[in-house]
DNA sequence: GATGAATGAGAGTTCATTCAT
DNA sequence: CATGAATGAACTCTCATTCAT
C-alpha cells in the first residue's frame, strides 16, 4: 500500500518501467535537468504519458533514486552474506559501481534532487537500511582487524559518496583511473598505523539528511 | 598584457573584480547554470554591465577558472618552497581548500564548463604549470619516503578532484567530515605496505584534457 | 509530402494556418522584424505555439513566402490561360496585388529575409516557375504586338518588384494612386515608339538569385 | 535662427558633420535601426558625443533627411535652370540618384523614420519646396508637349518614390537594370497616345503627409 | 566637452506542465 | 489511456539612453 497504490494494467506497468529505465540513463548521461521531452522520447512514449505516471520531475527523480537505492541495498546484503570477510564485502560493494553511482549522483549532484529526496520517506527507509548494512560491514571489518578502528560507517559513506560521483575528465580505461582511486581510498581505510583523524568516528546517524 | 587590451578605468576595473568574485561564490553555491541576473545582483551591478565585460556565460566561467587556477598554482609553489617536507607541502595544499575547490568544481562539474575550459589556452597553461608543481611534490615525497612509490601526480590530482567537489549533504563542522575524508585519502597515499594498485602510475601528462 | 512529415492534427493544422496568415499580414504591415509575440497575438496563439511550428523567424518567413509565391504562380497560370490576350493577362496579374505584393516584399525588403529565401529550394522552384510563366506572357505580348520588343521578363519582374513594395505614405483610395502608378508603368512597357533602352533585355535567367 | 542655434566651436562642428556623414552611410548600408554605437564608431566618436549632438535616434534621422532633401532641392533647381527642356530636367533629376535615393529611403522605408519626418517643420519645408520645383518641371513638360497631360507632380513623385527605394536583388551593373527600369517609367510618363488613367492627376498637395 | 561604463527594459527562445483530441 | 499541442514563465542577450570620470 505504501509502495503500489493499485495494480497497474500490464501495458501501463510496462510503460512505467520503460520510463524509469529511460530516465535513469538519461539522467546519468545528461544530468537531472534534461528536458522532460527527452526522457519521454528515450522511453518511447509521449510527454503526456510520462506526466500521467509522474506528476513532476521530482517524482521521477524519486522513482529512479528509490530503485537505485533498493538495488544497492540488496547488493550490500548479498555482499555481507556471501563474502568470506567484511573487507571483501566492502571491496565488492564498492566495485559494484553502477547502481550505487547512479543513486549517489542523483542524491547529491543537484540541489533540486537533494530537496526531493530529503522529504521522501521511502527513500529515507532505503537509506537507513543501507546505512545499517554498512555499519555492520564496518564493525565486522573492525572486529576482524581489517578496518581501522577510528572510523564509522558515516566516514565510509562520505568517502564513497565522493569517489562515486560522476567520474571526471578521463575516460581512458587503460589507466584504471577509477579503480586506482578507489583502491587508494580503501587503503586509507585499512587498519594500520596511520595518521590520527580529527574528531570522532562519523556514524550513519550523523549523516542522516536533516 | 596578454589578457587585457587597455587598462580599464578604475571604476570599471572595480566592477569587473566584483563580478568575478561574485560569480565565483555564486557558481560555487548554485552551480554553473545560475541565472546571470543572480550573479549580477550578487556583484551589485546590472546584467548589462556583466555582459559588457563578459560576452557570455562561458567567458565568465573562464575568468573565474583562470583566477582560481592562478591562486592554486601560487599556493602550490609557496607550499613547496616553504614547507620542510614534501608531505607537509601536500597537506598544506589540500588544506587550502577554497580556491582549489572552486577551480576543481568549475573544471569538472559541468559539461558546459568543461567545454569552455578545454579550449582556453590560458587556463591550459595554469593547469599544466600546476601539474608540474604537483609532480615535483609527489616525486619529492617519494624521495623522502613519505609518498608511496606506485602513484603519479595524476593519481593525486584525480583523487583530490574527487574530494574537492562540492561537499555534500553535511555541514555540521563539529564532525570534521571534510577533514576526516581528506585525511583518509592522504593515508591512502602514504608509503607503507599497501594494496597493490592496478595499472601504472598516472602522470600529469595522462590527465591533460584531450 | 515533400514538406510535411506527418499529417498534423486538425486543430494544429488550423493553428498553423492562422499563424501563417497572421504572419503575412503583420509582416506586410510592420515589416519582417516585428516581435514574434505580435505575430502570435495576431494569430491568437501563444509564442510557444508559434515556435513549436516554426523554429525561428526565418522558418516563418519561408512559410509565408512559399505560400505567396504559390498563389502568384497559380494566378499567373490562370491569367495566361483565361485572358484573351497576353496584355490582358499582364494587366490581370498586376492587378491581383495582394499575394504578389506580400511575396515581393518578403523577398526583397529585408536583408534577413533575402538570405533565408536564397537557400530554400522550394521557394526557388516557385520563383523559377513564376519566371517561366512571366516569360511566356512577355513573349506572347511581343508576338501579339502589345509589349515592346526590347525588354525581357526580367525587366518586367524588376519593374513590378519596385511598384509592388510597401505602398508609401498615401492611402487615400480616392486618389487611385497605386492604380495610376501601375498604369503608368504598364504604359512604359507598351509597344510604341519609345526611348531606346540601355543594355539588352533582362531575362528571367538574369535575375535568378545567385 | 531656425537652423543653427548657436555657432558651434570648430571641432564640435567637425564632429557633428562627421556624425551626420557616418549616419547617412550607415543608415544606407544597414538600415535605420543600426545600433547607435555602430554609427558612433563609424564617425570616430564615442556614443556620448553622438548623444550630446542628437538627443535621440529620431533627431539623427532628421538631420540626415534634411541634408538629403536640401541637396535634392538644389539639384532640382539647378536642373530646371540649366537644362534646355523640362524633359531633360526630369531626366537629369532622376539620374542624380544618390542623395535623392537616400532621402526617399529614410523618408519611406521605416515606420519610425516616417513618424519622425512627419512632424518636422524643416523637413516639411524642403519637401514642399521640392514639390513646387517638381510641379514646375511637370507643367513645363506638359507645355512643351513632352509630358502627358493627365498627370500631376504627385504622380511623378510617387512613381519615383517607388523606383528609388533600395534597389533589390541585383547588382550586376552590366545589366543596367536600374537605368532600364527608370527609362521604362519615364516612357510611361511621355506624352503619347496612352492608356487612360483612373482618377485625376495627383498634385503635390495631395501627397503632403497628413 | 568627450568618453565609454552602467543601467534596465525588451526581444528571442526554451521547456515544464496542462489539456484538447 | 495515450498523445502531442498549447501555454506562459523564465532565461539569455542586446541596445538605447544616462551619467560618472
Amino acid at each position: 500500500m505504501t509502495v503500489s497504490e493499485t495494480r497497474l494494467r500490464a501495458d501501463a506497468q510496462r510503460n512505467r518501467d520503460q520510463i524509469v529505465a529511460a530516465a535513469r540513463e538519461v539522467f546519468a548521461a545528461l544530468g537531472p535537468d534534461v528536458p522532460m521531452e527527452e526522457i519521454a522520447r528515450a522511453a518511447g512514449v509521449g510527454v503526456g504519458t510520462l506526466y500521467r505516471r509522474f506528476p513532476d520531475r521530482e517524482a521521477l527523480i524519486l522513482a529512479v533514486a528509490r530503485e537505485s537505492f533498493a538495488q544497492v541495498l540488496a547488493a550490500a546484503r548479498a555482499a555481507l552474506a556471501e563474502e568470506p570477510t567484511a573487507w571483501d564485502a566492502l571491496l565488492r560493494l564498492v566495485g559494484r559501481t553502477h547502481p550505487l553511482q547512479a543513486s549517489v549522483q542523483l542524491a547529491l549532484v543537484s540541489e533540486r534532487a537533494r530537496e526531493a529526496l530529503k522529504d521522501d520517506p521511502e527513500t529515507g527507509q532505503f537509506r537507513d537500511a543501507l546505512l545499517v548494512e554498512l555499519d555492520r560491514i564496518v564493525r565486522a571489518g573492525q572486529d576482524e582487524g581489517t578496518v581501522r578502528g577510528d572510523i564509522g560507517s558515516g566516514d565510509v559513506a562520505l568517502l564513497f559518496s565522493l569517489v562515486l560521483r560522476q567520474p571526471p575528465v578521463l575516460h581512458d580505461p587503460a589507466l584504471y583511473a577509477f579503480e586506482r582511486a578507489t583502491a587508494l581510498m580503501l587503503d586509507g581505510l585499512r587498519a594500520r598505523p596511520a595518521t590520527p583523524l580529527p574528531g570522532r568516528p562519523i556514524t550513519g546517524e550523523d549523516i542522516r539528511i536533516r
